[in-house]
DNA sequence: ATTATCTATAGATCTATAGATAATGC
DNA sequence: ATTATCTATAGATCTATAGATAATGC
């Protein structure tokens, strides 16, 4: 029964890895801890010498998938001509819409997480810096505005367009919605980029 | 114990009321048929001769939400010199942020609504459409683009703003976002409106 | 007589804990 | 001997149903 301290660290690894799609794909509130370590194979008994609570593994799991997509957005961006349209062509996509569990948890969990403890929110709010850092790079450089001004319209454009998105019923009206959304993102960045 | 069939209409209706703000502030699954009874001074127990199911209430509460926030936005714009900026400034504001259970169901319940299934999606579907009707009579008159277009991108900012907002830690931050999220969404109602 | 609401309960599931089991690590 | 994971269980809560109660509506 017992396993070897490598074995049981890649366990918990593999806990929050699931945790990290099933979280999103069903909520915190929609998924039981039987069925979350399931994900990983293992039985329920074992979960509290591995997290101190659900809250806690909730917290873990959304550091993962946050890291996750600020790397994914990172990778997409560097050593393309066009960083933007590369985040915008898979963020605001119909294979990102339908695939919740493997795509970005603002999205996701967006609303769950605004009525989460602190100790949950810390980790969004992290993994929020790092892709307004990331987008701030492709934004235009306006001397007079804040600080990653732009950056945090263009990354809420992004967010509500899959949240609005996916919420719909009809789907040609879905897929406007990210049309849309990316037309305005490429409007945004272009604009005062002039001289 | 009976009442009459006036008053149990109205009992119906207080139940419905109560479940729209209750599902705001605690998501889908955040509350039980007992407590969303207990909203309305009930009982757990009359539930069922009420509603078919938890989905039903969740759908019809939606539905009363999504309708009293496109009245909202209605009433903010009719007779206003600056449509627009009066359903900015009460949306993309800090109050918005903090009253979760009397605000945007889109926002509250963004991401929840996505997991569910068609029957309470359909009143979030109608609730946008109302939206983007209201919106598109304050956007600038563009003969090429598809209908909508402008208002689409717009609401999507709006609410995924207010989403990120809420779930920031850093105060200061989520305050900055909602001022960089107004900032555009003026922007994009100027662009090309001259001649 | 009908029926709106109540109390009570079934059966499933939830988070969390206790103690057994069996393999690792010393 | 220690410990990672297991089975088992406590106690609360969940959705849904059954039947009692008491007031309305005919």
């Amino acid at each position: 029964m017992r396993v070897s301290r490598a074995q049981a660290e890649e366990n918990r690894e593999g806990v929050i890895n699931a945790a990290s799609r099933l979280f999103r794909e069903h909520g915190f509130d929609g998924i039981g801890l039987k069925d979350l370590m399931k994900g990983a194979g293992l039985t329920q008994g074992g979960f509290y010498k591995q997290f101190e609570s659900k809250a806690d593994l909730a917290a873990q799991a959304s550091r993962r998938a946050m890291e996750h997509a600020t790397r994914r957005w990172s990778s997409a961006a560097t050593g393309n001509p066009d960083p933007l349209e590369a985040v915008v062509s898979f963020y605001l996509s119909m294979g990102h819409r339908q695939e919740r569990s493997d795509g970005c948890p603002l999205a996701a969990l967006g609303s769950d997480a605004a009525r989460q403890s602190e100790e949950v929110r810390a980790p969004f709010q992290d993994g929020i810096e790092a892709h307004l850092k990331i987008l701030d790079e492709m934004m235009p450089k306006s001397e007079s505005s804040k600080p990653c001004h732009k950056a945090m319209a263009v990354l809420s454009l992004m967010v509500g367009a899959v949240v609005v998105s996916r919420i719909m019923t009809d789907e040609d009206m879905s897929q406007h919605v990210l049309e849309a959304a990316a037309d305005e993102v490429r409007r945004i960045a272009l604009s005062s980029r002039g001289p």
